[in-house]
DNA sequence: TAGGTAATACTTACGGTGTAGGTATCACAT
DNA sequence: ATGTGATACCTACACCGTAAGTATTACCTA
C-alpha cells in the first residue's frame, strides 16, 4: 500500500529532489541538512530518495549541479572576447554565490565534474585559443580564475562560521584589541565595503589582467628557496577538474 | 574510579587534544573524524574531551589553530618589505596545506579569529602601512591574498572529493569525452604541472603585483550592468576576519 | 481484457553520531 | 585530617546514513 499521506503529487525525480534540497539548504544551512530532513520536507520516506540518488554525497553533487546550472542559464548569449566571457562568468558565479551563501562552500570544496561545469570551462578555454593565447596560459586560466573566485567568495559570502549564524542579526563587529592589533583596528572602518560589488570588480580586473599578462610575460623565475627541490607535480588523485 | 586502561599518561589538555586531532584527520580524513574516534585514539572517554573543549565546532577550531601555528612558526625572522612578507606567508601557507591536505578545507571554509591568524594579518598590514600604501588597498589586501590562496590551494591540494580517496592510488585521469570538450581534452596534458610549485609561484606573483598596482591605479570603473544597483555591502555577520 | 514484469514506494533495523546529566575519583590547600 | 574544586567517567537520548526486505503501482504484451 503506497499511501500518499501528504498532498504533494510526489512524482519523485532527481530534478525535484535537487530543487527541494537547494531550497532546504538555503533556509536551514548545510550542517543540519540530511537525507531524512529532506525526505520529510518532500513528504516522503527517507529511503525513497535513494531510488533516484545514490547517497548523501550524490545528493550534494546534485545540489551543486543545480545551482551551477543557474549560472550558465543566466547569460543566454556569450561574447566572443575571452576576457568578456571570463568577466561574465565571474559575475554570474558571484551572483549565484550571493543567492545561495549556505550552498556555496559545497562548490568551492568539492570537485565539479558535471556537464554544465565542463561546458563552461570548454567555452572559456576555446575562446582563449581562438584569441591565440599560449596553451600553457590557457591551461592555467581556469585554476587561477575559479581558484580566486572560490576563495574570495567563500570569505565574502558565507562568512558565518558553520552557517549557524542568524542572518537577521547582522551582529556588530566585536572588534579586536587595538593595542594588540593597532593596524587592523585602524583599518577596520575601511572594511565597510567588505564583499561589495566595487571591491569584487577591482579584484576581478586584477585577476583577468594577470592572466592576460601571463600570456606575454616570460615565466617568472623563482628566487631560490633552498633544498626543497622539485616538489613533484601533484595531479588530482582522480583526474577531475575543479571549477 | 578513574581507571587508566591505556598506557598513555592521559594528562588531557587542549594542546594534546588538538595535536591528536590533527594527526587523526591527517590519517583518516575529515568526514570520519569525530569526538568519539578521537577519544578512542587518545584512550579516553569521549566526554572527557568536553572538559577541555566545548564541542565539535570548538574542536575543529582548535585543529585549525594548531596547523596555522605551524605556519607562523616556520619563519623565525620576518622581512621588512611587505611583498616579501606576503610571499613568505603564502609559501608557508602552501607548505602547510600540502602537509595537511585533509585539514586545509577547514581553514578555507571557517572564519579564522585565533590570535595567530590576527597576528599574521597585523604583520602584513603594518608593513604595508610603513611602505606608504593607501589604506584602502591595505584593507583589501588580506582578502585578495588569502582569498586567492584558499581557493587555489583548495583546488590543488585537497582535490579528492570528500577526502575519501586513497592517496596511494593516484588513479589515472579518466579523461572527458574529446568530442564534447575538444579544447579541454587538448589541454589536458598541459595540466601535468597542476598544483606544482612553478605554477604556484607564477600565480602568487600575479596576485602580489596586482595588489601593488592597485595602490597606484585609480579604482577601476565598472561597465554598466543594468538595474542591479547598489548591491549593498555585506559585512561578515559576526565581524570576524577570514584569513 | 488478463497476466506478467519492472519500477517505485515503503518498513524495519543496525551501527554510528554529538552531547546533556549525573556520579565517582583525584590532587591539593588548609 | 579534612574539605573542596577540578577531572574523568558512565548512562542515556535523539538523531544520522543506509542495507535489506516487502508491498504497491504502472505498464507492456498477448
Amino acid at each position: 500500500m503506497a499511501k500518499r499521506t501528504q498532498g504533494k503529487p510526489a512524482g519523485l525525480s532527481r530534478q525535484r529532489i535537487a530543487a527541494a534540497a537547494v531550497d532546504l539548504v538555503d533556509r536551514q544551512g548545510l550542517e543540519s541538512f540530511g537525507v531524512r530532513r529532506l525526505a520529510s520536507e518532500l513528504g516522503v520516506d527517507p529511503m525513497s530518495i535513494y531510488n533516484h540518488i545514490k547517497g548523501k554525497a550524490a545528493l550534494l553533487d546534485a545540489v551543486s549541479e543545480a545551482v551551477l546550472t543557474e549560472v550558465s542559464a543566466t547569460s543566454a548569449q556569450w561574447p566572443d572576447d575571452w576576457t568578456a566571457i571570463a568577466r561574465t562568468m565571474a559575475r554570474g558565479y558571484r551572483d549565484m554565490a550571493m543567492r545561495h551563501p549556505r550552498i556555496f562552500p559545497l562548490l568551492a570544496t568539492r570537485a565539479q565534474t558535471s556537464a554544465v561545469a565542463l561546458e563552461a570551462l570548454e567555452r572559456l578555454t576555446a575562446a582563449m585559443r581562438r584569441a591565440g593565447i599560449p596553451d600553457q596560459t590557457i591551461a592555467d586560466a581556469p585554476l587561477v580564475l575559479f581558484g580566486f573566485l572560490n576563495g574570495y567568495l567563500l570569505a565574502t559570502v558565507s562568512a558565518d562560521p558553520g552557517g549557524t549564524g542568524d542572518p537577521a542579526t547582522g551582529a556588530a563587529p566585536p572588534a579586536f584589541d587595538p593595542t594588540l592589533y593597532p593596524t587592523l583596528s585602524a583599518l577596520a572602518p575601511l572594511q565597510a565595503g567588505f564583499g561589495g560589488e566595487a571591491e569584487f570588480e577591482r579584484m576581478l580586473e586584477t585577476v583577468v589582467v594577470g592572466i592576460a599578462e601571463g600570456a606575454t610575460r616570460p615565466q617568472a623565475a623563482r628566487p631560490g628557496r633552498g633544498s626543497r627541490g622539485a616538489t613533484a607535480a601533484r595531479p588530482t588523485s582522480d583526474g577531475t577538474v575543479i571549477v
